[in-house]
DNA sequence: AAATAAACATACAGACTTGTCTGTTTACTA
DNA sequence: TAGTAAACAGACAAGTCTGTATGTTTATTT
């Protein structure tokens, strides 16, 4: 199982992508660090915008199964749900509180180019649609309006946790967030 | 009241930071479009990073003026906490959907100093101890574990209601939001 | 072993960046 | 009206950035 040139540049501009942002990321740091010729950069990705996109593409699939792996061990409906939450802990955890990747990236370049706004938008989606799955499989049928209500607290108090965990550079936000919505899943 | 250099370098460094981000805002940029000479920009702000802070300084104390302003007309309570959520999504309207600045900052920029990490770091603080403040409103006293927990909920959704908006570019998840919190106050 | 393809090192172009420096012009004040 | 302070224009230094071009070395395959 060889590494070849391609994924060590993908894994390397990962790391800083996410470490030190993309603008203050340059392309021979790049190289340096991943132990290539700048030529064979641009051999597999024509410019630094493609590298972004496709950055944000692997790093969407990984996450997802990643996250899938280990949502898929615990019983659907709310075991599942406060697990999405105690997941997003552990990850926090383990990156060091640098926040989510994509909404970084969505914060520090405005003006995305399609491609990579499309990454983006779903991941936001899959996290959406992965609680409303959830929700309906606490109860089911689930009252149509109260679902999307439901869905959209759910979801707000998931990424409102997440920034704060970030701002603050503590599990406390999530860590209480979750307390919380064990609450909210109780009164259902 | 004649307009000062400084105020204009201000004023357009916000203009463009908050449009187009610190990094992708130069210093020539800013000299040409607020109209005055780079001498004298350097002789008002010894750097751009200097720059960046009195930029977070000022626009969190105008926006907590303008809040303020803005909140003082409403019911302190559920009407006042309300309004808080309204006012975001003016805000954003006004501001085509680019976010809150101070969490745009946060995320461009993680290695912050010391002088611009207090400025977001208020401005977040402001935030929840004004939810705070309404909630004591509505029922005082409010339980003290209760309190902390129904504080930590709002500003998540707050801020994850925020965050959407932003993404999605539209003024629907705070609306929404707004119709959920309405909802979660009634049972106070 | 010869041929093809991939990765190598490295110099370079051209455009950008922040910040400094020099000297001139404007405006207000004593 | 003379003097002081602020803003002016603009060249410049020193460094960064992305992307290209040239030619060499390694590795795989036929």
């Amino acid at each position: 199982m060889k590494e070849g040139a391609k994924e060590r540049i993908l894994h390397t501009a990962a790391e800083l992508f996410y470490q030190q942002g993309y603008q203050a990321t340059g392309i021979n740091q790049i190289i340096e660090e991943a132990g290539i010729a700048k030529a064979s950069l641009y051999q597999h990705f024509s410019s630094k915008e493609t590298l972004l996109t496709a950055y944000l593409q692997n790093t969407r699939v990984c996450n997802h199964e990643q996250r899938m792996k280990y949502l898929e061990q615990l019983a659907p409906g709310k075991e599942r749900l406060i697990g999405l939450f105690k997941y997003r802990l552990q990850h926090m955890q383990e990156n060091q509180f640098r926040g989510c990747a994509f909404i970084r990236i969505a914060y520090e370049l405005p003006h995305l180019n399609e491609d990579a706004q499309l990454q983006i938008n779903t991941h936001n989606q899959t996290i959406k649609a992965l609680i409303a799955s959830q929700l309906q499989a606490i109860k089911d049928p689930f009252p149509e309006a109260s679902l999307t209500e439901w869905t959209d607290m759910l979801h707000n108090l998931y990424e409102g946790a997440g920034l704060q965990g970030y701002l603050m550079k503590s599990p406390k936000p999530v860590e209480d967030t979750i307390n919380i919505v064990q609450k909210l899943l109780a009164t259902l």
